[in-house]
DNA sequence: AAACCTTTGAAGGGC
DNA sequence: GCCCTTCAAAGGTTT
């Protein structure tokens, strides 16, 4: 049964006991996606500009990581207890990390399918159409440029740089802090970490993170 | 009501 | 070619 239609396929519901899809699941024969998922799909999200435009406001397609957390979070809200996004997302981008290639590859085939079904259906769409449709909250002065969203302080702004496309090779291999702990191993082949030393979480919000 | 938070990856402009 | 910025998802939290 499937979790959600996403143009018609690719996310099923997971078997509570499996996590990264240990065993590959029985996928239908995927149909031709119609990718008319990209206007307006979802149902609370920020809208910020999408409507005042007449034309029809064009998404971004996903990435492979966001259609990892698309499919993964389900299992991970579940199993964490964590109601928001912020703190599930972290969780995830540890698992995406500890993801082998091979787990990681499927993810990165089904985005650049995406993307090409996207260039194809929207041929003169530019990722740059979307930009300014999200207002950002201005905190201080807008003459320094910073926000509190990529630099929330004016401290020690050569630590705050976000990686690089180059740095995020999916060629690289997956890196684990040495200082980290598996939160997961089930039946899966694979284990996902979660450093210690970071502490992505307080300890007393989720005290059950070793359970996974 | 709308933006923030938080993650990684893709894209594009600037230099 | 590298760096920087923005936006994709999501939903509770904050403004």
């Amino acid at each position: 049964m499937p979790v959600e239609v996403l143009d018609a396929q690719l996310f099923y519901e997971l078997a509570q006991d499996s996590f990264f899809l240990p065993s590959p699941p029985p996928p239908p024969p995927p149909p031709p996606p119609k990718a008319t998922n990209f206007v307006f799909p979802d149902k609370k999200k920020r809208k910020t500009g999408a409507q005042d435009s007449s034309r029809p406001y064009i998404k971004k397609p996903l990435n492979a990581f966001m259609l990892f957390m698309k499919e993964q979070r389900p299992v991970v809200k579940a199993q964490f207890l964590h109601k928001d996004s912020a703190t599930v997302n972290k969780i995830m981008g540890q698992m995406w990390k500890s993801l082998s290639l091979e787990q990681q590859e499927k993810y990165y085939e089904e985005s650049e399918r995406l993307t090409v079904i996207h260039a194809s259906t929207y041929p003169g769409w530019s990722c740059r159409d979307n930009y300014g449709k999200k207002k950002k909250r201005v905190w201080r002065s807008a003459a320094t440029g910073f926000n509190n969203r990529s630099t929330p302080a004016p401290v020690l702004p050569a630590l705050v740089h976000a990686p690089s496309a180059s740095s995020c090779n999916w060629h690289e291999a997956p890196q684990v802090e040495p200082t980290s702990v598996p939160f997961m191993t089930s039946g899966a082949s694979l284990v996902a970490y979660v450093p210690l030393s970071s502490s992505p979480w307080p300890s007393s919000s989720c005290p059950t993170y070793t359970q996974l």
